[in-house]
DNA sequence: CGTTTTTTGTACTTGCTGGTCCAAAATTTG
DNA sequence: CAAATTTTGGACCAGCAAGTACAAAAAACG
């Protein structure tokens, strides 16, 4: 499929369109004229761009959200080499998430996987990224001596990924962030007596 | 409502026949017909016992569940006062989640929550229950003083409540257990160093 | 320009699903 | 046993939402 200049911007417009709305709207209850209205565009444009559907448009939706879940954080992401660092990313998280409440991309991203396959691949590939991104600080904190070499970094940061999301879905759940900053303060404490 | 000896049969058939059939549908995509089907009831009887259609059914399946995961831990859960009890607890779970898979009761909760405030409330109960669980778990053993009194119990349960709900959650998402062994064993390894 | 391709709008179809209705069967009750 | 109540079955309805058809507008192109 090629498009004119035109026609990207237009498919670009429904997919942010698109995503915007389903942080806030479950993905079941979600129709295309729902979409339609919000992005200002025609069904046929739908179709047009996404000839597959719904289906098609809800995995370019998955794929634009976690493209932003990794480039939000990505500041802090790619320098985990101080403590300093680690701590800033803890509270830029926890702050951006406890902002966003339960309007959280990552979540809606979540409740639109089971049943699309698609979607699950998008997600695991995420978290593979994000878990390297952490096992990449980790190796580096013990390069520089601050954390003892017999940790193993890869569950290290297994278990960073596990505790983040698990907060995250607990203040989905619930609306606090308790959770969230308990998780990665123990982990972070653990880091440190390590 | 008051139903018949009969009566209360069949509409627990209805709820665990549903609830079994959610733990591998997306519940967005079960519908009534399904439920009847599985459950080899017609229509009637489904509004018969849950006069609020659809979103009575779901709410009530996600009781049933609710009650299902912990009552599934129980026998753990209330004894954690030794450090064998604790990895007992942690294999129990590893293995009770690693060999369901995908299919998963909490993770079906979790799927169905958008939309409905019924069972986001259902869900903040279970995990309040269980928060508290492990919590009375961490006192105990610092009452036994084989954990520093220092540690903040309510935080230490918040975050493995993070944690298991992570490791679960990428479990579903993945396929694999890793991160849901790696959360466990950083923090009962936490633990041990407190 | 004129033609060809892309983009857009809209009316329509189709299938499904939650929910209703009502009557028959079974069960309880007096 | 007869009346009242509960349980069950299934036909039916209404609405909604995905997807289609097709034509008009706009743009690209030579």
């Amino acid at each position: 499929m090629k498009f004119t200049p035109k026609g990207q911007a237009t498919r670009q417009r429904i997919v942010e369109g698109a995503a915007e709305y389903l942080r806030s709207n479950s993905p079941g209850s979600v129709t295309l004229d729902d979409v339609g209205a919000v992005t200002r565009t025609s069904k046929g444009q739908i179709f047009h761009y996404f000839p597959d559907g719904k289906e098609g448009l809800l995995l370019a939706v998955a794929r634009h959200e976690a493209d932003g879940v990794l480039t939000d954080q990505e500041p802090h992401l790619s320098a985990l080499d101080t403590w300093e660092s680690w701590t800033a990313w803890r509270d830029a998280v926890v702050a951006r998430y406890r902002a966003q409440g339960r309007h959280c991309p990552l979540g809606a991203l979540m409740d639109q996987m089971s049943g699309s396959p698609g979607t699950a691949e998008v997600i695991t590939e995420l978290l593979a990224q994000w878990q390297r991104a952490i096992r990449a600080g980790v190796v580096s904190m013990q390069a520089s001596g601050q954390v003892r070499a017999d940790l193993d970094p890869d569950r290290t940061a297994a278990a960073f990924v596990a505790g983040i999301q698990g907060g995250v879905q607990v203040l989905r759940a619930t609306g606090r962030s308790d959770q969230l900053e308990a998780a990665f303060d123990l982990m972070i404490d653990y880091l440190r007596r390590a």
